[in-house]
DNA sequence: ATTGACCTTAAAGCGTGGTTCAACGTTAGC
DNA sequence: GCTAACGTTGAACCACGCTTTAAGGTCAAT
């Protein structure tokens, strides 16, 4: 397969694909005689994994150590250890998503509880306020 | 105030504060005979502003739409809605980590549930080929 | 044989959010 | 008056994940 059937199929750029080669992410790709690349049918199994992972949060660089170069040969250690790390980052991160939301409906509020008489700015420095002392 | 002082109240870098400056971020600053930057006190409160608003998923671009040279100066229609938007942002996000959480998670039992007669070759594929079958 | 679609490379550029560096001026304390 | 701490600037640099550009080679159809 040449690069731009694996580009059709996966939905990728090829220069995207020959940027993952660069890095060394994605190995499996030969040369043809004229120089083309050449991608066995793994190849879109191997993209399609590299997009599910950076979906989940992981980035190049972690893929890079986790995906083998052959598909057959994973490290499961590490493998499962870094599932499970990256899970606890969702959780950390979904923590602190759920935080944020809280502040930002916090200030909402504070914004539509202006006392009718009070003055515009004195309101935003009485909810500035408010926001500098909310944790973290 | 000086930027050494300011950026200790703060607890950012100066470098940083000059760099909010820079991109147009940061007005509330005057110059002394010296060249020396002058702060008044409500430089602090924009800057906790400035620290809470990325925390809260705003980019210094959006930030910088946001937050008006006077602070008194708020454009509150456009800060409403902001902020609704970047709580939907939120929830949006929050939709996709559980969603990746949940295809983590799937993928380790995946993993874990492999067949203990089916070689580790073949239960790889067997759970990548799961995956790229999962929506999104 | 020519055209156009496809392929190759290295190098540069982009956007985000800064830090670091070098060279230099100012100020405060002794 | 000296020195250390602080301030100034512009420019370069960093990481990340790519895209774009330029200059060229190859291939398939007409």
């Amino acid at each position: 397969m040449k690069i731009g059937e694996l580009a059709k199929r996966t939905g990728l750029a090829a220069s995207k694909i020959r940027f993952y080669e660069d890095i060394g992410l994605l190995k499996l790709v030969q040369r043809k005689a004229n120089g083309y690349r050449s991608y066995p049918p793994e190849a879109e199994l191997a993209l399609n994994l590299i997009v599910k992972g950076q979906q989940a949060g992981f980035s190049l660089d972690e893929l890079q150590k986790l995906v083998p170069a052959n598909l057959d040969d994973w490290r499961h250690d590490a493998l499962l250890s870094a599932l499970k790390g990256k899970i606890a980052d969702i959780d950390a991160l979904q923590q602190k998503l759920a935080h944020s939301k809280q502040q930002l409906l916090g200030v909402l509020a504070e914004i539509e509880a202006k006392p009718d008489d009070m003055a515009c700015a004195d309101n935003a420095r009485r909810v500035i306020a408010q926001i500098s002392t909310e944790k973290k």
